[in-house]
RNA sequence: GCGGGUGUAGCUCAGUCGGUUAGAGCGCUAGAUUGUGGAUCUAGAGGUCGUGGGUUCGAUUCCCAUCACUCGCCCCA
């Protein structure tokens, strides 16, 4: 260990930062719920094949960004760059698709081996769900709602856009990429670097290329929308049908394409200005092909996956801690006295603070640093009466209550 | 993985055209105030100037490397 940094990419999480993560995941737990997506959680690491057979050979994700290596007894195993390749697995292992539709939320760390950045970590947390076994139209309309629910609930809907592309099926989007491969082998030479090995591992992806030459040629590219057969335009057409029905508003993106080949269909994305490069904040879609493709029967199924730092650096209505009460004993002979009475109140549900030392002045101060609501000022003379002073540390007004009551009368703080 | 920027106290930053003990504000600790916080005043603690090497009589300052962060590319959440 060469220092005591943490490893690069990797952050120490400390109380007002998991504050704001917690309401993240809290948020979107709470929206998932009333969708009737119930929380689940898969292993941190999986076999390597569980990514490799999914995310497809040529997604930067497998070729580069991975964390695997080499259990002690053999095993080649990787750390999760993503949750639906675990969730796929899981299905197939539990025999859990003799129940389907099933409708899972999920929360946890990632791990991509790639350069930090702002909003891009190398351990980073995710949240997100996955609709399993529905293949109609109406699944992708609901897991886009509830993503639109968790933003909404986060205060940070009305910095997003809706992207909304389809991929159409199997046939549609291998027709395309034909016509697209040839159409850019026309250019091959003038494309960029990044678009010519693109061209070899998935065309789609030039499509979205930020070259300015790149773009000059994709202005004439061929349209997806002209490729799609019956089947696909009329799944997107009733997607969009049913956002509008819900008055979700969304921009169609022809440019859109996943990164991942399991993906079929919807795809979509709610982006930020805000972020800088890093603007996808909510991003999922259609893929009908991973169960299948991982060795169990075709099953459909939608998702999303949100990124929790993302969402944290936009979420402007995190609530505060629970403001807590302090117990001020005024001499040490005290302490005990009030340590019972905390012990008292915190049984009852209170939040209570037990300054450790210092006098009272010195304990007055720690209250207040700890936006404490009230203190209660434990004194020989009050106690004499069988009582306590309870002070008001927003107003500063105090008065003298009973211990036998003391419990009723903090109720005002809750 | 590629290109640019930045690293000085817990935080935000000055500063050193290379020269004794490196500064400010905020924060922290203590006191003024041995039963009353937020304000004020006083005092104090806290730095291998990111790390390693080079040049030099002398490096926090110049050079090289490296690490971390950061912006863009790439990739994506």
């Amino acid at each position: 260990m060469a220092n005591l940094q943490p490893v690069r990419g990797t952050r120490d999480i400390l109380p007002d930062e998991r504050q704001r993560h917690r309401f993240i995941e809290e948020t979107a737990r709470e929206a998932a719920q009333r969708y009737g997506y119930a929380e689940i959680a898969t292993p941190i690491f999986e076999f390597s094949d569980v990514f490799k057979r999914t995310l497809g050979d040529t997604s930067d994700i497998v070729t580069k960004e991975m964390y695997t290596f080499t259990d002690k007894g053999g095993d080649e195993v990787t750390l999760r760059p993503e949750g639906t390749a675990g969730v796929a697995r899981m299905l197939i292992s539990g025999g859990l698709a003799q129940n389907l539709p099933l409708k899972y939320f999920y929360r946890g760390p990632m791990f991509r081996y790639e350069r930090p950045q702002k909003g891009r970590f190398r351990q980073f947390h995710q949240t997100g769900v996955e609709l399993l076994g529905v293949t109609e139209p109406l699944g992708d309309i609901e897991v886009i709602a509830l993503g639109a629910a968790v933003l909404d609930g986060l205060g940070i809907l009305s910095k997003a856009t809706l992207e909304l592309n389809t991929l159409g099926n199997t046939e549609s989007r291998s027709a395309y990429r034909e016509k697209l491969i040839a159409y850019f082998n026309d250019y091959r030479t003038d494309l960029s670097e990044d678009s010519q090995s693109r061209l070899e591992r998935n065309p789609l992806r030039i499509l979205d290329s930020k070259d300015r030459r790149d773009r000059e040629i994709i202005t004439n590219a061929p349209e997806f929308s002209d490729s799609l057969d019956a089947e696909s335009a009329d799944f997107f057409a009733a997607v969009t049908a049913g956002l509008d029905a819900l008055s979700i508003a969304y921009r169609l993106n022809s440019r859109l394409v996943r990164g991942l080949d399991y993906y079929c269909h919807t795809a979509f994305e709610f982006t930020t200005e805000e972020l800088g490069a890093q603007g996808t904040i909510l991003a999922g879609g259609r893929y009908d092909g991973l169960v299948e493709q991982m060795g169990g029967a075709k099953t459909a199924g939608v998702g999303w996956a949100a990124g929790i730092e993302r969402l944290a650096m936009l979420a402007e209505n995190v609530p505060d801690e629970a403001r807590p009460i302090a117990i001020i004993p005024v001499v040490p002979e005290l302490q005990t006295k009030g340590l019972a009475i905390a012990h008292d109140l915190r049984s009852r549900g209170f939040v209570i603070e037990f300054g450790y030392r210092g006098n009272m002045s010195r304990r007055l101060k720690r209250a207040n640093k700890l936006n404490a609501k009230a203190s209660i000022i434990l004194g020989p003379d009050e106690l004499e009466r069988g009582a306590a002073t309870v002070r008001n540390l927003d107003t500063g007004d105090q008065e003298e209550v009973p211990l036998e009551t003391l419990a009723d009368h903090l109720k005002q703080y809750s």
